[in-house]
DNA sequence: AGAATAACCTGCGTGC
DNA sequence: TGCACGCAGGTTATTC
């Protein structure tokens, strides 16, 4: 599943490919996915008129895709195996594609073989919706924004037993850090993840603020990480040559001091760290 | 309230 | 070859 790097990356593709354009349809083959998608999809992007449907605008909140309608926002969200490709009319089917949102001779074509992820409406244009749909208000800060801070982040987990990895992955301080890219930062850091989230200091705290900063933006500009099933926009297969420097390598030697990568598991999902690197 | 667990799904690799 | 099992990038609802 995409983590913020691959949605980032997908926010772009389609800002580029369709903002401006107009949707002409949608086809929906399958109801479910995390939630049922809307009725009258369509409609409601078109408009009473039948009038509307240019894309506007698309952004980023958290791991959601917001597109901006002049009849409201398409929220998008991709879970865990989710992907939208770009792609030409006529292209044949594969399982798993729920959704085409057809504009013109394209189509953007989402497939979620898990069904974790989401397609909703809200009424709201792009900017009120980032600020106030249901599905933001307990989100925490956008990691690449200006109010994430070290000091943020060590004001809201004064007295907090739980291990730091994850506060990180619960995104109610700070969104957008998945499983990946939470061990990848508390690498980077030299913060254990077990650490007890209380117990870090602000100085720690600003370092681990940098290095979550700096670890999106590396994945960003690598074009996404080296997900298997991650494809970009445009309809490329992503196997972008992000090095992980713990992730999947339970055993192998740090890169900075040659000792073993170890796995653990923390609230079923797993952690990986270099005992040597990340002492406390 | 904070914290831990279960649940939602399919697909893939592993080991018997 | 088949089958059971565990695991996978996320988020929520439920429980204590």
């Amino acid at each position: 599943m995409p983590e913020l790097p691959e949605v980032e990356i997908v926010c772009r593709g389609l800002a580029d490919a369709f903002v401006g354009h107009r949707l002409t349809g949608v086809i929906r083959r399958f109801n479910r996915l995390r939630w049922p998608i809307p009725d009258a999809l369509e409609q409601l992007i078109l408009g009473p008129s039948g009038a509307g449907g240019v894309l506007r605008s698309v952004e980023r909140r958290s791991k959601y895709l917001l597109l901006g309608f002049d009849t409201g926002t398409l929220l998008i969200h991709l879970g865990m195996s989710g992907t939208l490709r770009r792609l030409a009319g006529g292209v044949p089917l594969r399982v798993h594609d729920h959704v085409d949102f057809v504009f013109g001779e394209h189509v953007l074509r989402y497939n979620d073989p898990r069904r974790f992820g989401a397609v909703l409406w809200s009424a709201d244009t792009a900017q009120a919706t980032a600020s106030g749909h249901a599905l933001f208000r307990k989100l925490g800060v956008e990691p690449l924004g200006e109010q994430f801070t070290g000091r943020l982040m060590y004001e809201a987990t004064r007295r907090r037993a739980t291990p730091i990895k994850q506060v990180l992955l619960s995104g109610a301080v700070v969104v957008g850090v998945g499983n990946i890219y939470a061990s990848e930062s508390l690498f980077r850091a030299g913060i254990r993840p077990t650490v007890a989230a209380g117990r870090i200091g602000a100085s720690r705290y600003d370092r681990l603020a940098g290095s979550i900063r700096q670890t999106l933006l590396d994945a960003i500009a690598a074009g996404g990480s080296t997900l298997r099933d991650f494809v970009a926009s445009t309809g490329q297969t992503g196997y972008f040559q992000l090095q992980c420097n713990v992730y999947g390598r339970t055993g192998q030697p740090c890169r900075v001091c040659g000792g073993p990568i170890r796995a653990i598991r923390q609230q079923q999902r797993a952690t990986f760290y270099c005992p040597a690197c990340q002492r406390a």
